[in-house]
DNA sequence: CATTTACTAGCCGATCAGTCTATTATTCGG
DNA sequence: CCGAATAATAGACTGATCGGCTAGTAAATG
């Protein structure tokens, strides 16, 4: 039932589409976000995602450098679309600083539950196969933790303006150990299908 | 400089080793631990094991069935190494329960310390690209977690027992929650060769 | 119409997990 | 003590897949 997908390439360049675009790259990099956070960077054949997108290899490395250049880019575009996620739920005025996180973290729950606990975090994923990594993904993927703590903390910040928190609590320890621990939580909830490490951290 | 090692191999069944054993199996179990808590499962190769160890293919296919089967074994012989660790700490009577879960803790730092943060945790690595591995590995994995968990709780039942920490306090979810966040920080440590995250999320 | 841009088909050498045959040491039945 | 069976090794080999490359085609552009 190929109702509107399946455009049937041909040779060449392809004629330009009016409306209704395709973009090419695009579809690589949201399948590219889609596969790794379910299987990373090692396991994940250049192959499957063409495969899953419908374009040949050629395509590929007409848009990227290589697989390296692939995964960097995949490692932004996570990491920008999940900070702006960050800010909508943590810089929402509309609720109090603790309630803001509920939100994000509810959220999150609600995002893994969608696609069956079967993707993870792509930040967490890279991260664990960093053995197995180009070396300059570790200086990336450290620094979109260190960013995604930032936001985090400032939430703790208000939240301890507002005396929602003890006025002596370390907002930057405290920022940090909530990734720390979610990024277990996140393994956890993924292998084993199972939102209950999740809730089980969210009450920390 | 083949000081002793770089047995120089023939063809054919091998004389047998009085002593100064060098068990073909064994190696090639103790340096898939180690490669696999480097770079995981998906990334790591039965060549690079097999050059590592200086052993043939047909060794290793002597020994094991599969890829899938040495991984299966790796796991068993990971948790039961680990099992007997935490049963080392966790059961020593000459110190206090609590006093006992930071000698773990000291234990575990040191050992990541001294593979300059290079290694994680083989369950966790495995479970976090349960994605790209045999079905089976799933129920293993989690098998592993519950049984940690297990021996984490009874000691916390016997903090809470020695008035260590509060009567009311809900060790079950304490010993699942200190697994989820351990297993996360090992992940932060090893991404960024730093003990950093253990030590904060030691001081929970 | 010539050049540039956007794209694709098909191939490449390397490596993957896994198989096969050969070779030799040991074990064991008699 | 001998011969057959078996255990352990060696390493060439297979087909599939890996990441990456190149030559070329067709639309857009001037």
């Amino acid at each position: 039932m190929d109702t509107g997908i399946a455009p049937k390439r041909g040779r060449g360049r392809p004629p330009k589409q009016r409306n209704g675009f395709s973009d090419t790259r695009e579809a690589l990099l949201r399948t590219g976000v889609e596969i790794l956070t379910e299987k990373g960077f090692s396991a994940t054949g250049i192959d499957e995602i063409l495969r899953r997108v419908g374009v040949p290899k050629g395509s590929f490395y007409h848009y990227f450098d290589s697989k390296e250049a692939f995964g960097s880019e995949l490692i932004d575009r996570y990491a920008a679309y999940f900070a702006h996620k960050l800010d909508r739920f943590l810089l929402d005025d509309s609720r109090s600083p603790l309630e803001r996180i509920d939100g994000f973290i509810a959220n999150a729950r609600q995002g893994m539950a969608r696609h069956r606990y079967e993707r993870g975090c792509l930040v967490g994923n890279l991260g664990q196969e960093m053995g197995a990594l180009p070396e300059a993904f570790r200086a990336r993927l450290t620094q979109v933790f260190t960013d995604w703590q930032a936001r985090f903390e400032a939430c703790l910040l208000a939240a301890r303006a507002a005396g929602e928190i003890p006025a002596d609590a370390d907002c930057a320890r405290l920022a940090a150990c909530f990734w720390i621990g979610w990024e277990g939580a996140v393994l956890r909830a993924k292998l084993e299908r199972d939102p209950a490490a999740l809730d089980l951290f969210a009450d920390y």
